[in-house]
DNA sequence: CTCAATATTGAGCGTACACTCAATATTGGA
DNA sequence: TCCAATATTGAGTGTACGCTCAATATTGAG
């Protein structure tokens, strides 16, 4: 829809203020007139660059599914201790996308198809890559063992990251490593 | 405000209804039209027994946050598999209190504080009981390990308990024995 | 510089919402 | 049985919402 320079700015301007406000407010708290006041534009404007409320919101909120994705560039050479640790940097320093995953995943997911199947997806692949590294950590494990242990360890951390935006002063990196086991076991 | 016994009936059809709706629909996706039509009553019979809408949601809530609490009756004397077992069967079970429980704390908690006390403070009870059954578990933990892996292992029955609800196929008591250690260091 | 394409504005529209109230019916203690 | 207290109804109120549109301004390729 936007073509020209101020078009593609006014955008930008207003995605901006959708991120902040999801995060303040949480999905259902945005409201037309909050977006547009915080990103100083006419509600005639946005609706040139969007075709609903509701777009504006999706594109953020696709935007933080998949942010957290650690690190995805990495392709299978990452440890758990730098999986773990890409986790725990996206939830404590990207804090306002990791309330709006956080909130879309469970207030909407539970009573939203669509949103539980897109959230669903991205942990699978996420499980996958835990899963490899774990093996890679311990090849003794069968490929059974390690998802579970993969899927044990995301449920864990995704409950830490609960309790870190909940609880600003929870330190979740000291939990989150203990989750780590300290000795391999090798063959 | 009920003093008659078809008061107090109507009462509980109110409540019956916006429970149901919750965990259907969300916090936000509840109207006062769906309470009422759910519960066939009109608005004035509602608002003679209720002094807002949210206080109706509220009540609902406040009893979810207080259902988490596995087996409130034992005291002191559970084993960690009954702490867990507990949890997994609130989870499994008594799916629509926990479908508000976990879209109230994080859907909300993350953007209204007075809801993120709560849930903290609910919390950190079960967090006293799961440590306490630890050092029965383990005598030679300390006080401040066995905290940690109260934390820790809480944290992981919740994302757990997420995927649960997410993934209806999902085997959450798998999963969650699974976090139990199979053998104690006896000292 | 020209001008068609794009951008911006804000008053205003329809709708759905939470809530009120005056009229009427029901309850249950005395 | 009587009747004050309580319960029920639903049309109606004010408000906030998402969104439209005609008028006007700005952009940038040729």
């Amino acid at each position: 829809m936007a073509r020209y320079r101020v078009g593609l700015e006014t955008r930008e301007r207003i995605l901006a203020a959708t991120r902040r406000l999801l995060s303040e407010s949480g999905v259902e708290g945005v409201t037309l007139k909050s977006i547009i006041d915080q990103a100083n534009v006419g509600a005639g404007s946005f609706y040139n660059l969007f075709g609903s409320k509701e777009e504006a919101i999706f594109e953020v909120v696709h935007e933080a599914i998949d942010a957290v994705d650690p690190d995805p560039a990495g392709q299978g050479t990452d440890s758990l201790e730098d999986l773990v640790d890409a986790f725990v940097t996206f939830m404590t320093d990207a804090a306002p996308i990791a309330r709006i995953y956080l909130q879309l995943s469970v207030g909407r997911g539970l009573t939203d198809r669509a949103i539980a199947t897109r959230v669903l997806r991205s942990h699978a692949t996420r499980k996958e890559r835990f899963a490899d590294a774990w093996q890679r950590y311990d090849p003794n494990l069968t490929e059974d063992e390690a998802h579970i242990k993969a899927e044990t360890l995301l449920a864990a951390l995704t409950g830490l990251g609960l309790n870190a935006l909940l609880d600003p002063t929870f330190d979740m990196r000291t939990h989150a490593m203990a989750l780590i086991p300290r000795e391999v076991t090798t063959a």
